[in-house]
DNA sequence: ATTATCGAGTGACAAAAGTCACATCACTGC
DNA sequence: GCAGTGATGTGACTTTTGTCACTCGATAAT
């Protein structure tokens, strides 16, 4: 079952059984259906989403009510909204399933307990911020210097599989384009 | 002399004057004048960049020759093109002085010789990473949802000492708009 | 089976921003 | 002092993108 957070984490750093059996105390298990959401606007950020199966979007909405997509999460991947999780304070964003979905989840205070139980845990999270910090620095260089066809092109290639799982409209909420625009492009 | 660096450091873990002394001997310092080149594009990042002093700006260099401002660094900051540095490979983007700058320089063999002699300065880097993820999630969020305009009030609000620091061409270059955009903003 | 709903494409028009050209002002270096 | 450079503002025009309205086809719900 949990296999598949063993194999993610010992990408990063090898764990004894013991280790991982300490570490999967931690997290618990639920599942979701298309449209639900596991973080609402305005709300305490209850986890850190470990996805198992399934894919999710993680969305802010501006006054106007329009929706943007921060970012979507599939099998093995970690999502949340980060900032909120981390200072324990409200929630700017949303996380609502694109499909059914099942996540391992993990609280903040249990992120702490278990970094202090296992402390070789803070070098694999310091890998993840590092792979965050350097996709959102690219993300913010795509879209300054290239244009709409050669980002979608972009995204094409990064992830060529989600990109397959996920409507249109939500990939021009991605790319920070109109539904019309993406549409538009020649090819 | 790098109180400097050990205040900031000890905003986030505390030392003892051995660690720091151990902690302080992984760096190097050097002066740079306005203009002069701390990373160039194409070629390896030697370090990672804390400022004790002036002004830098990341700078990625698209293939039509246009520059776009990845980020500023003034004092306390740390920057570098973390992704080439991380990963040894070549830089793709230039750090350029802005005004005459100090630099304390850490490799990255240092960094890691530092992190394994003090162990608790992983966490130190794993809240600077998480700072930066942050910092550019909700950069790429405010480029989504908001005008020129409300983003240029943002980063008023957000960093008002540097604003005032910089041009405002390569302030239009770090907001992703052309500098006659920036200029014809209303008041 | 027949409505709804959703995803996707398209035309017409408006709004925003880019590009190019030019003018001004402050500062630097000789 | 004076020429050169860089920062800034502005007008004119073009290009891109957003917005609104409509259509079509596939899928889901009853």
């Amino acid at each position: 079952m949990t296999k598949q957070l063993r194999d993610h984490i010992e990408r990063v750093v090898p764990l004894s059984d013991t280790e991982f059996e300490m570490i999967s105390s931690f997290f618990s298990l639920k599942r979701y259906k298309k449209h639900q959401f596991l973080i609402q606007d305005g709300e305490p950020v209850p986890c850190n989403f470990f996805v198992l199966k399934g894919l999710l979007k993680l969305v802010y909405t501006n006054d106007a009510g329009k929706e943007h997509i921060v970012g979507f999460a599939q099998e093995d991947w970690w999502e949340t909204d980060f900032a909120a999780y981390y200072t324990e304070s409200k929630a700017t964003m949303s996380l609502e399933c694109i499909e059914d979905t099942e996540v391992l989840c993990l609280r903040l205070i249990d992120y702490k307990k278990m970094c202090a139980a296992v402390p070789k845990l803070e070098h694999f999270f310091l890998e993840k911020a590092y792979q965050g910090f350097i996709s959102a620095q690219q993300r913010i260089i795509s879209t300054m210097t290239v244009g709409i066809k050669e980002r979608y092109e972009q995204l094409l290639k990064k992830y060529p599989t989600l990109v397959q799982r996920v409507p249109k409209s939500l990939l021009a909420a991605y790319l920070g384009v109109s539904r019309e625009a993406l549409s538009r492009l020649p090819q």
